[in-house]
DNA sequence: TCTTTAAAATACCGATCGGTATCCAAAGTT
DNA sequence: AACTTTGGATACCGATCGGTATTTTAAAGA
């Protein structure tokens, strides 16, 4: 083992604390896990920790942050392929994979539902999540556009209810039965299965009034 | 203000707990809300609570059998319902009072993570939820039966999505931009644009290799 | 090699937690 | 009216929490 420099260690004991930060408040949730427990689950002491991080708020934001920057660039790196048939058996892998490790998913649920209640989460929360909301909506534009179909509602809609499935089948899961992939592809299937090419001229009918915000 | 006998008056303070706590648990979380906080709320001191429930675990899961009991019923009269016009009328009724207080939403979601942390919740989770599952897979498969369409996907598997919609938007919304409602009336309306009328003869094939276990 | 500096360890703090023991006042009983 | 029962209040417990102050240790600079 090579000897490190003090910016490599600092860097790896952040990373450590991160990566035991999630697991612990997924298995524990924000408040039931404690900065005690993260530190010497990450093999430090609780003093590692507050010299790394301010507060416990501080690596929930930073672990929110990390995750929702990589969908982000999950997103581009899909849409940056060219061949359309490639990115759709992407998308299924992505949704198949994202179930794979529960912890992830429990984490996301955690977070989402956190950042509701401490207002200075919410803040950074509301920030992060418009930009993948922005990116998701862009997303199934280009991919109903690239398919030469017409969504079937609000794309905005159908962006919200792919985030809501993916945080609800989380939390929901009996113990892997259902995971939250499974329940998106079905929904990605469904979505198309009620789309209209759009060579087809008939008048656009929303199921819905169009929503009001955003 | 009448004279209350002790029984009622029992009733009555175990009640208002209930109540408060379920407003408690959703605004703080359930290790956010403490015992102390759901007694004074209702008006009562600390020793009132452990008289009314053995423990903080207890009356969580005694709101979560109200909530539980409440949806089954709730599905059982939409089902007893012999205009099916008027059952349809009834669902997207429900959907959208249900997004009505973002308490009850944030609740269950709450509810529904705090059952994956702690077996002794889980076990009295599973009996419930496999209860409204079961209802809620009986009351699909009559509704297509009636419209006389057949299920675009398992039903099993459109019963889980609504229940993670319900669940993941109640979490995600934006201040009331989206509401659980919305969303699973959208998806609602797009499972039936999937389907096809059952006189279709043609071969049923689904999205997906069924679901191994319920 | 000696000094400086900062990452991480140790020790400690007041506050708060879930839960228990005890007490009191009002309802039920005779 | 006297006595019993019990729902709820008060007081208290050890444990644990997030956070801070201080000390140790090892890398960086001379």
């Amino acid at each position: 083992m090579a000897r490190l420099t003090r910016e490599e260690s600092r860097a790896r004991t952040r990373e450590r604390l991160l990566a035991s930060a999630a697991r612990a408040f997924a298995r524990a949730g924000y408040g039931g896990a404690s900065v005690d427990e993260i530190a010497e689950e990450a093999g430090f002491s609780k003093g590692a920790f507050y010299s790394n991080f301010p507060s416990k708020e501080a690596i929930f934001l930073a672990l929110l942050e990390q995750k929702k920057l990589g969908e982000i660039a999950a997103i581009r790196a899909l849409l940056a392929e060219p061949d359309t048939d490639t990115l759709m058996q992407g998308l299924r892998a992505w949704f198949n994979a994202s179930h794979g490790d529960p912890t992830l998913s429990l984490l996301a649920a955690e977070i989402e539902l956190q950042a509701r209640r401490s207002e200075s989460l919410a803040v950074g929360y509301r920030a992060l999540q418009g930009r993948l909301s922005g990116e998701l909506v862009g997303f199934i534009t280009a991919v109903f556009a690239r398919l030469g179909l017409r969504p079937p509602a609000p794309v905005s809609d159908i962006a919200a209810t792919f985030i809501a499935i993916s945080n609800g089948a989380a939390m929901a899961s009996d113990a892997g039965a259902n995971p939250s992939g499974r329940l998106m592809l079905l929904f990605l299937d469904m979505v198309l299965k009620a789309s209209r090419p759009i060579a087809d001229l008939g008048p656009t009918v929303w199921p819905l009034t169009p929503a009001g915000g955003r």
